[in-house]
DNA sequence: TAAAAATCTTCACTATAGTTATGTGAGTCA
DNA sequence: TGACTCACATAACTATAGTGAAGATTTTTA
């Protein structure tokens, strides 16, 4: 965390707290609570929550566990849309662990999620799929809508049973309830983008 | 939390933890990472990671963020089903605060949710409604299936604007898609016991 | 089965989350 | 205007989350 001036009230924090802190009062204020009636309801103190609702604190999970309580909401809730609203996320292709997936490698596929904090919204994965790597075994089908953007090399995406060969550069868009499956039935590596936006689960 | 022995370790603290704490360990191993691997990806210690993973620390809000983001999950994933897993959820009635609202009050419902864990599950509510009380003034209509069963007291339900009369004992189930509200029109104080499953969102 | 390596836990410490008590500022009512 | 109340913020302190290094424990290798 930051540092403060001198001692006593902690300086600013994270944008991530100011934003947990921000859906805590918001909460709160619909409800019609102070400070005090939240503080007694929750068991902490008026202190502890004023400084969390103005991002100047970085409660711990129990405390959140009793401010959702408090609040009467699922806990989740306060994650919920949260690291989307800082967008756009940024993530670094250093972090992908591609020790032992090369273009000579075969076996499974390597998979990065690109939008961790969704939750219920869109999501976005780097898939790398080696040479050979097939998922027919197992045909996904969910809700949604699904598209595919080809990085480099080649798939085959089988929609209902019917084969779409896509190259470097192809995209393809599809209802996700569509039994769905893909293959690499080339000689290189493929590195693809998938999106799927989920209507309802 | 729970004391400790001497000095050192801390000790087992609340069932909540333990239940964080088995999750990001079960996510770690299905990622075949050691506890360096992930403490050094997130950038927090390893007895920090081992201590949370074991249920013996209470991680904070950043803490949690960084695991989420070095498991490459969304951070609400650590809540979903979690207070639905320690079935069956007990509340305790003791624990509503009826201060300022008895049978003689006026003024705003009381509400409770008895399912604080669900995450797109069922939600169940108590609701006590002070005599005059009424909600036509901003009709509900959300998707999913509701239900309705009054403890004690009566309550007049509006479906599209039709009135269902309910006293004690009564029940009643609808879409939430038809526009919905309620009004206690009665002497005495309502409570009612409010299911909502939804479809999807 | 002993040595070596890898993985995980414990220990002593430091930074900070959370507490109690006090301070500030905006309404109300006399 | 001043004494009161209500809602929130700040200050100093205490408990504990999180760190770094050393110690167990398990797994691997010879």
């Amino acid at each position: 965390m930051t540092t403060e001036t001198t001692n006593g009230a902690p300086a600013a924090t994270s944008a991530l707290l100011a934003t947990v802190g921000n859906k805590v009062r918001a909460m709160r204020k619909e409800k019609g609570m102070t400070l005090a009636k939240l503080s007694e309801i929750t068991g902490l103190s008026q202190a502890i929550v004023s400084q969390i609702e103005r991002g100047m604190a970085n409660p711990s999970f129990t405390t959140l566990a009793q401010l959702a309580h408090g609040l009467d909401i699922p806990v989740g809730k306060f994650f919920i849309g949260q690291e989307a609203s800082k967008s756009p996320v940024v993530r670094k292709s250093e972090r992908r662990n591609l020790k032992g997936v090369t273009r000579e490698s075969v076996g499974e596929a390597v998979h990065e999620l690109l939008t961790p904090g969704l939750n219920g919204g869109i999501e976005a994965q780097w898939i790398m799929t080696p040479p050979g790597h097939d998922t027919s075994s197992n045909p996904f089908s969910h809700s949604g809508e699904e598209f595919c953007y080809i990085v480099s090399g080649r798939k085959d995406v089988y929609l209902d049973g019917v084969c779409h060969s896509l190259s470097e550069g192809d995209s393809i868009t599809y209802s996700s309830e569509i039994p769905h499956w893909y293959k690499n039935s080339y000689e290189e590596v493929c590195v693809a983008i998938w999106v799927n936006a989920p209507h309802a689960w």
